[in-house]
DNA sequence: TTGTACGCGTTATCAG
DNA sequence: CTGATAACGCGTACAA
């Protein structure tokens, strides 16, 4: 008695059912679907005033089945629901990537992957629910990254850990170098007494940029032991500044190593009175938008947060379509913004 | 020569290796996979030994050809990605979802259809790929969602325009009691001087808050002529609270539609040296992580977002389960949190 | 309880 | 250039 919803409402129409119509062969409606070019002009516009008049639109799981592909990338994002929407880089990211999808018959399947141990994300990839993967913010400990490199092709946005697979596809920016150019600014002004609010030491964008900045203070001859570890969110830079201020008083500078979290910082420092830049500087990464509208305008080090999300799903269009020139590796550029913070 | 990178990888085992591997017939292999209770239990073993040992995974798009459903739902977002991101109003609409989601067997597939003419999306969902759609921050102006009602099962994050729609699903707030809850405190701190910044009034949350704005100063015998309409967005909001401090200098409070935007309103407010809640008084909407976080942690009309995610998701889930008992309209309660902005 | 056989809507192979 | 016909992998009446 109670039906399922679905059964009241009106059934698709099928390939048959505009064969029908146009008084031709499945077979031939599928090749004018598909935008074959050898069928008979008078018959592509029949079958094309069929589909018209039905609205006919292919059934999606019947072509991947016969096709064995699905026309859908997934999205993978190993974090948490919350750390996701918070941080505007993804933002730029996904709109990178889905500007490049745009003009692609692709779609895009989100998987933010945290609330479930990653069990039911990879059932879904490995049922064979998208071509390819696109992994963001990939931690050391995300181990499902191995198996389904196995399954289908994936690309990184930012660079795997493990260095020594060299048939991993990524797109990044070269963070260390991008890290010397900020912290090497604060040395530039005039800045000695250089701390850092690092990434997660898990990741690579944490441990790149962490690289850079140790590596220009001990090259200027600065000491190097006001750091703490953040994870890129504002509640963990805002812990981190906190702890850093009270062993380290004396600083006079920050690099931070997202401006998300340098809004953190800046927070702290206003509760405690300190003036950016007059008593602290800081130097923020990403050049995202909450750099412009922060308190006070971040000087940062710009990357093209969008340009890397459009560069990642042309990567994986380019791989799905057969293309066996694709570099493995694609390193984007950073530059300084300078604005009020530094 | 190119050889599509698809072919090199290893094809996923299927049923019917899988009841080869077990010595039976594919049907019942099907049967166990799919929990069918009438099974020899020594042949569940047997089976369920032989899906370990293969990996299996029941393709996609072949059960859902088969069944006609594909367990997935899509989440319709008709905004701009970057909107979508930059409201934590969102994030936690999605969470909720998610939550509610991750209890069951259904994925969730996000579409936000700004950049194109929402008309890959209705292509999309007219192929077959979801059962069932949830909408949220649905504008007048989208005329798709007639559509797509014809299609499959529909819930909506908002009451939809079309009131006469009585059918329509969906879970909601009572945005204007609530606006009248928030309106009525400023009044009672004893502000005179109400103006608003406004949602867009072609969205039901935009006008039934607006409506409850307004009712509460005309009960009150106040002015109601300090009004601004912006778009739930932190830019909006602050050009808004510029115009309209030009034009009424001399108000004592602003109801501001949503947190988000109340952000905005700060900002302008503190950039004009006016003080929050000294000079004008701020009671925003939502509740959202903004509030308590903002510069002067704000008094807000607090709704359950994530509960409301959690409601629609739910909603959708027994309709699709065929439940003829699902309450059209889910109304949750608000309440005020006073903090510091009033 | 288990197996056989057919259908789900498309694509692709192969004759014609 | 067009039309049968066989997959694609799975669910399920129906029969045994």
């Amino acid at each position: 008695m109670t039906a399922s919803v679905r059964q009241t409402r009106p059934a698709q129409p099928t390939l048959e059912m505009v064969a029908a119509e146009a008084g031709v062969s499945r077979a031939t409606v599928s090749r004018v679907v598909n935008g074959s070019t050898k069928v008979n002009p008078e018959i592509v516009a029949a079958v094309n005033a069929a589909v018209e008049l039905l609205h006919y639109l292919p059934n999606r799981a019947a072509r991947s089945l016969a096709n064995r592909r699905t026309q859908a990338l997934a999205l993978v994002v190993p974090e948490d629901m919350t750390r996701f929407f918070g941080d505007p880089y993804f933002a730029a990211i996904v709109q990178g990537i889905t500007r490049r999808l745009d003009e692609s018959d692709y779609t895009l399947n989100l998987l933010v992957a945290s609330s479930d141990p990653q069990h039911k994300t990879m059932r879904y990839l490995r049922s064979g629910s998208a071509d390819g993967a696109l992994i963001i913010s990939h931690h050391t400990g995300d181990d499902f990254v191995a198996e389904l490199e196995t399954t289908m092709p994936v690309v990184f946005g930012g660079r795997p850990e493990d260095d020594s697979d060299t048939d991993a596809y990524f797109v990044d920016v070269d963070n260390a170098e991008g890290a010397e150019t900020g912290t090497q600014h604060l040395v530039d002004i005039g800045r000695r007494r250089i701390g850092s609010i690092t990434g997660p030491v898990d990741m690579s964008a944490g441990i790149d940029r962490f690289t850079g900045f140790l590596r220009t203070l001990t090259r200027a001859g600065l000491a190097t032991d006001a750091i703490e570890h953040a994870d890129f969110s504002v509640a963990g830079a805002a812990a981190a500044t906190r702890k850093l201020l009270e062993r380290c008083p004396d600083i006079d500078a920050l690099f931070v190593a997202s401006d998300l979290m340098a809004t953190g910082v800046l927070d702290v420092l206003r509760e405690q009175g300190r003036v950016v830049p007059r008593d602290v500087a800081i130097v923020g990464f990403d050049d995202s938008p909450a750099a412009a509208s922060a308190a006070v305008p971040l000087t940062t080090v710009s990357q093209p947060s969008e340009e890397m999300g459009f560069a990642m799903a042309d990567t994986l269009l380019r791989l799905l379509s057969g293309d066996t020139t694709v570099p493995h590796r694609t390193i984007m550029p950073t530059y300084l913004v300078v604005r009020d913070s530094a």
